[in-house]
DNA sequence: CCGAGGCGTTGCAATTTGTGCACCGCATCG
DNA sequence: CGATGCGGTGCACAAATTGCAACGCCTCGG
């Protein structure tokens, strides 16, 4: 959108730190691109940036703008989208951050089915911890954000909340498969893989392990859910994960077993956007798609 | 602001209705406003006016953009507050419709209280039916409404509400004048000055009077209010009006009588925004005085 | 202590962009 | 059935924007 144009640049100058960095980026000259920041800052009538000996940095006036203008340009593409959707075939694109458990099944089948029925919408997935998440909101960056335990929730409208136990996971041939329920103190003495400590699975386990006077020691820590969920099969450990995140793979090698509710309380899988925002249109449906999906899962594993 | 030029032109189409107006209005050539319509037509990927003989029309589509031009205007005008006010004096412009009761003293009173603490704020005050009103909110044309007994009330968000009785006018020899308090028979039997029937205070009489199957026929109808506080001094006549609007001169020769509850209930005088919008700085702190001020008010006439 | 290298900024010429003018085809209306 | 008013277009010119080169400033490393 032309218009637009000279707060693109602006962003750019935000993002680079430095006009002439961002006049390359946005390949331009330097010149050009201070002159248009420039500019704009007098017709504006406040400066934008603050001019520091080897660059530059957004000032609390340069944060105010660059924020209506995400928010406007966030706007724009929802007439555009609600523009097209009156003249027939639904366009857009919708774009989500989301935490690591939903993409093996949750998000794929979900964004398949939608895109079944309406082609011409294209996605985005952006893989956030739950701090980050927010951000990402915030900033416009995504319509929509997925998250197990997200932790300010400034700015975030929540569209839909459902529990999410932690359930163990381990290889079918593993001693604390036997039982149909575990005790969290069972799984901790037994060697155990678990996610780092900025995501919520890790956070709720420290929360609870604290209560009981009890350590999360993870014989391996890592950012990777699928590695957990691979990792068990080889060595005899109990892994950590919630039920949206996992399926019976068929083959029997893997069991998921659910942790006694007094030892360790469900945590929140949110799925949320960002506060008084009117999304455009794909994102607003597909949203709701996801609110009615989310409610199946509720609670429990899938059969 | 430069990059919204084209929309500026764009608006002025959709009031000309037709380019060549437009054209004639903002000091520019029919050829290059079209132009301009046609290139911003391209790149937003649809046509925004329908073309017929004679001239042209918006379409949904630019309804649509039209909106989003105007709620970012608003936007922009409150960051542009916002940053003015972080960096000390206060400045902006506070856009209000108001009925006509609110002109000769409330409102004066407290636009200038406020001038007194932020000289730096400038207002635009426009006198609209309870109808119009909701219409300059919802294009972004007002920030503020203060109407008694809107009619609508979508895209109206209650910032205070605080009831009116309709009270009695009248000059100070007038028979009526005795009695402390009036039965609604007694002013429609008498000679009666009204307001025209768009008028919240002729809708609250009109419904009483039916009710007890009378008819309001006033020997002047007008839609100033101004008019009908001086013609009851020349002629033996009933005028209508609402405490907010009226004050004791102070030489007897006006008095006010209120009319018993039972014939005629309070209606409503309400203070709004456009609903979810958020208004620069200093329309949000003006509406905060608005609103306090107004509670002083509730129920009785200035004392 | 000073020169090298980075930064934002500015003067000036080149170029891209937008504008005005004349004109076309078209529908409407007296 | 011409006159009128409309939206749209070709073309030459005016105006805004760009790129290039250079300046002053600051920091940093020798």
């Amino acid at each position: 959108m032309r218009h637009l144009y000279t707060f693109r640049l602006i962003e750019a100058v935000a993002r680079a730190g430095s006009m002439r960095r961002a006049a390359e980026d946005m390949a331009i000259t330097a010149s050009a691109l201070n002159r248009r920041v420039r500019r704009f800052e007098e017709e504006f009538g406040a400066e934008l940036f603050e001019r520091l000996p080897g660059g530059v940095r957004l000032n609390p006036a340069g944060e105010l703008l660059l924020h209506h203008y995400r928010a406007s340009l966030s706007d724009l593409a929802r007439v555009q989208g609600q523009v097209a959707d009156l003249s027939g075939e639904r366009r857009g694109h919708v774009s989500i951050a989301c935490s690591q458990a939903l993409l093996p099944y949750f998000l794929p089948e979900q964004i398949a089915r939608y895109r079944a029925d309406h082609p011409g919408v294209t996605f985005g997935v952006k893989v956030r911890d739950r701090a980050e998440a927010e951000q990402e909101l915030a900033s416009f960056a995504s319509d929509l954000a997925l998250v197990f335990e997200p932790v300010y929730l400034v700015d975030f409208e929540v569209i839909r909340i459902v529990p999410q136990p932690v359930v163990a996971v381990m290889a079918a041939d593993h001693p604390l498969a036997r039982k149909q329920e575990l005790r969290l103190r069972d799984c901790l003495d037994a060697p155990h893989v678990a996610p780092a400590v900025k995501y919520g699975v890790r956070h709720l386990l420290d929360f609870a392990a604290r209560k009981g006077s009890r350590r999360v020691a993870p014989i391996v820590e890592t950012e990777s859910f699928e590695l957990i969920r691979h990792y068990v099969l080889h060595e005899r450990a109990v892994g950590f994960q919630i039920p949206i995140g996992l399926r019976d793979p068929g083959d029997g090698s893997l069991v998921f077993r659910p942790i006694a509710e007094r030892d360790l309380p469900a945590g929140n899988l949110i799925l949320g956007q960002m506060r008084g925002r009117s999304l455009p249109v794909a994102p607003a449906r597909f949203a709701q798609r996801l609110a009615n999906a989310l409610k199946d899962y509720a609670g429990g594993s899938d059969p």
